[in-house]
DNA sequence: CTGAAAGCGCTAACAT
DNA sequence: ATGTTAGCGCTTTCAG
C-alpha cells in the first residue's frame, strides 16, 4: 500500500515551490513551460493525482452531481443513465447515485447530497422530487428535473413534448379507424402522466372522439395488466385500442392482451406505448410508440444544470418533440403520416 | 442562495468551542449530554450538516465507492445496480457510477477514481476490469470484481457457481431427450462465459453427448443472433436446443427463431438462458434459465468490499450456487427434479 | 469532558 | 512567472 504523494513530494522533487505544482496542475493557471515540465516529470515519476477533496474544499465545487432516480426497472432510465454518465464526464463532473423509493425518507437524502457537496442534481423519475428539488434549491444547489415536470415551474425541467406526443398517438389510432379508445396513464400525479392524457384526449376531440376508458395506471406493470383484464373483460364491448402511458406498462398489457387473453395484437386490439426504450424495437413487441429522443433530453438536462452552476439562473422548461414510431402492434391507417 | 454554515457557526450560537461541535457529530466521541443538547439545538436553527469532504481530508475515507459497468442494457446490470445502491447506504457509504465502455481509456478512469479518493471499488461487467483492478489495488485500494472472475486469482470476487449453473442446463437438456445441443456462450474472454461453457461441456459428458457446436456469442444480442440464424439454415441438421450464455441474448435469439426463422420455440427448439432476469419471467419470453441469486452475490460483494475496506485481507472467491428457474422456454423432463 | 492548536492537500491572493 | 502565506471545514492529539 503506497503511501500518498502530495503535491509537495512533487515540488521537493521538482525543485519547485508546491503552489508551483498546483498551478500546473490547474486549468486556468500560469506557469512557464519549463516549470510545467519539471513537475510534469516529477509527478509522472511519482504517480501523483491531485486530491480533487482538497480541491473541492478550497474552490467551493466538487464536481460531483447527484442524480435521483427511483426505479431502474423500466430501461428508460439505464439508458438514460449511461448517456448522463457521458455527457457529464466530457464537461468533467461525475455522478453519485441516489436510488430514491417512493416511500424513503426524503431529509435523509438532502442531508446526504448536502453533506457530499454536490455541485448540482438531476431529479429523475421520482416522485416526491419536487420536495427533494425545492430543499435543494433553497439551499442553493441547482437542480434540473428530467422527464419529470411540475406545474407550479419553478424548478428548470427537461422533457419531451408529452402534449403533443398524446395527440400523435390520438390522431394515428383514429386515422386507423379505431372507435373504442383506452387510455392506460401514467401516473396522473406526474407531469408527463398528465400531459401524455392531455395531449390525446385533445386529439381524439379532434376527431369528435372521446376515450372509452381512461385510467391510472401507476407507471407499473401490475397495475397496466390489471385495468387491461378488466376493461376486456366482456368481449362486446371490449376496447380495439389502447394507448398506453409508457413501454415499460405497454409489454405488460401486451403480454396479458396475448397470453392471459389469448387475444391478437394488432389482430384484436392495438397497442401504442411511449418512450421507444431498445426493446420495444424486439421482434416479440414491434411496440408502436411515441420516441423519446433520450439523447438529447439528457444533453439538454445536462448542459441547463452546468449553465445553471457555473451561474445561477431562472428555472425554464425545455420540451423537446419526438416522432411516433410506427411498427407493428397497431393497425395502421393507409397512407397515414404524421 | 444561503452562505455555507460550518462547525464553527454552531460552535459560537452553541457557546462551545468548534471542537465540541465536531465530537458531537463524529461517531465514536466523547462529549457530555449537555453539550450534545445545546449543540444539536444550535445546529438544527441553524441547518448545519456536517461537511463530508473536510472530513473525508482528514480521516483519508470518502466513504464514495466506485461502481465501474460496461453497460446498462442488460437488465441484469440495472437490477444489480440497484441492490448495491441500497446495500452500500447501510454501510454507510456512496456510490459514483463509473460506465466503462470495452474500448475506453483504462487509464483515465483509474485517475478518477483514484483523484475523487473513493474507499474502494466494485467492477461489474468490465472487460478490462483486470487491468484497473491491478492498478488500483496497487494503489492500495480495495477491490472486489462482480459477477467476473479472473484466472490469475489475485483479486477478490463474487460470482455464481457458473461451472454448476452449466451442468445443470446440460442435465435438464439432456434429460429432456434433446440430441443436438449447441451453445452460444457468454463471452470467452470472461471467466463467467468460461466456466458456464465448461459446466455444460462437462455435464453432457456425463450423459455421453457433445454440443453439436458452440459458438462465442460476446454476451452481445447482434453476435447471438448470427450465430443462431447460421446454425438453423440448414433445416435437417439444426439444433433442437441453445443454450445461451445469459438471458438477453437468449431473448435475441428467441426472437430470431421464432420471427425470422417461423421456429417454434420450445416445439423445433428449446432455449436456455442464464441470469433470471425479470424479464425472463414476462410470458413473451418465459425463459427456462439459471437464476443468478444477485441479492445475495450483491450483498456479499458489498459485505467483502466494506471489510476489505476497514481491513485489507486477501483475495477470495466466492462462488454462490443458485437453482435451474423452469419454465416454458424449453421441452421439459418428465419428473426431473434439479 | 472540553478547549486550544495543529494540520489533511490544495488553491488563491499577495508579494516579489 | 514564481514563492510565500493564508486558509477551506473538519478531526484529532494534547493539555488542562
Amino acid at each position: 500500500m503506497p503511501q500518498k504523494i502530495t503535491s509537495l513530494d512533487v515540488a521537493r522533487r521538482a525543485g519547485v515551490s508546491q503552489s508551483a505544482v498546483s498551478r500546473v496542475f490547474t486549468p486556468g493557471a500560469s506557469a512557464s513551460q519549463e516549470t510545467r515540465d519539471k513537475v510534469l516529470r516529477a509527478a509522472d515519476q511519482l504517480g501523483y493525482r491531485p486530491n480533487t477533496l482538497a480541491r473541492a474544499m478550497i474552490t467551493g465545487k466538487s464536481r460531483i452531481v447527484g442524480i435521483l432516480i427511483s426505479y431502474l426497472e423500466n430501461q428508460f432510465y439505464p439508458m438514460a443513465l449511461e448517456v448522463f454518465d457521458n455527457a457529464f464526464k466530457e464537461h468533467g463532473y461525475h455522478i453519485m447515485l441516489f436510488m430514491v423509493g417512493n416511500e424513503d425518507d426524503v431529509g435523509a437524502v438532502v442531508e446526504d447530497l448536502l453533506s457530499y457537496q454536490v455541485d448540482g442534481i438531476i431529479t429523475a423519475s421520482v416522485g416526491m422530487s419536487n420536495e427533494i428539488a425545492t430543499r435543494c434549491s433553497d439551499a442553493g444547489i441547482p437542480v434540473v428535473m428530467f422527464n419529470r415536470g411540475q406545474d407550479t415551474g419553478n424548478h428548470a425541467q427537461v422533457t419531451s413534448d408529452n402534449v403533443q406526443g398524446g395527440r400523435m398517438v390520438a390522431q394515428f389510432l383514429a386515422a386507423g379507424g379505431h372507435r373504442r379508445i383506452a387510455h392506460i396513464s401514467g401516473w396522473s400525479g406526474s407531469s408527463t402522466g398528465r400531459d401524455r392524457m392531455q395531449g390525446f384526449v385533445d386529439g381524439l376531440a379532434e376527431h369528435g372522439l372521446e376515450p372509452c376508458a381512461m385510467e391510472d395506471g401507476m407507471y407499473q406493470q401490475d397495475e397496466a395488466t390489471g385495468i387491461a383484464r378488466r376493461l376486456c373483460s366482456s368481449a362486446k364491448d371490449r376496447p380495439d385500442a389502447f394507448f398506453v402511458g409508457n413501454d415499460h406498462m405497454a409489454f405488460a398489457v401486451m403480454d396479458a392482451l396475448r397470453f392471459e387473453l389469448g387475444l391478437s395484437v394488432p389482430g384484436d386490439i392495438s397497442v401504442v406505448g411511449y418512450d421507444d426504450v431498445p426493446m420495444a424495437a424486439w421482434p416479440a413487441y414491434d411496440l408502436t410508440t411515441v420516441r423519446q429522443p433520450i439523447r438529447q433530453m439528457v444533453r439538454a438536462t445536462v448542459d441547463m444544470l452546468v449553465s445553471r452552476i457555473e451561474e445561477p439562473v431562472g428555472a425554464e422548461h425545455l420540451r423537446i418533440p419526438g416522432p411516433l414510431k410506427i411498427r407493428g402492434s397497431a393497425r395502421k391507417p393507409k397512407g397515414f403520416t404524421t
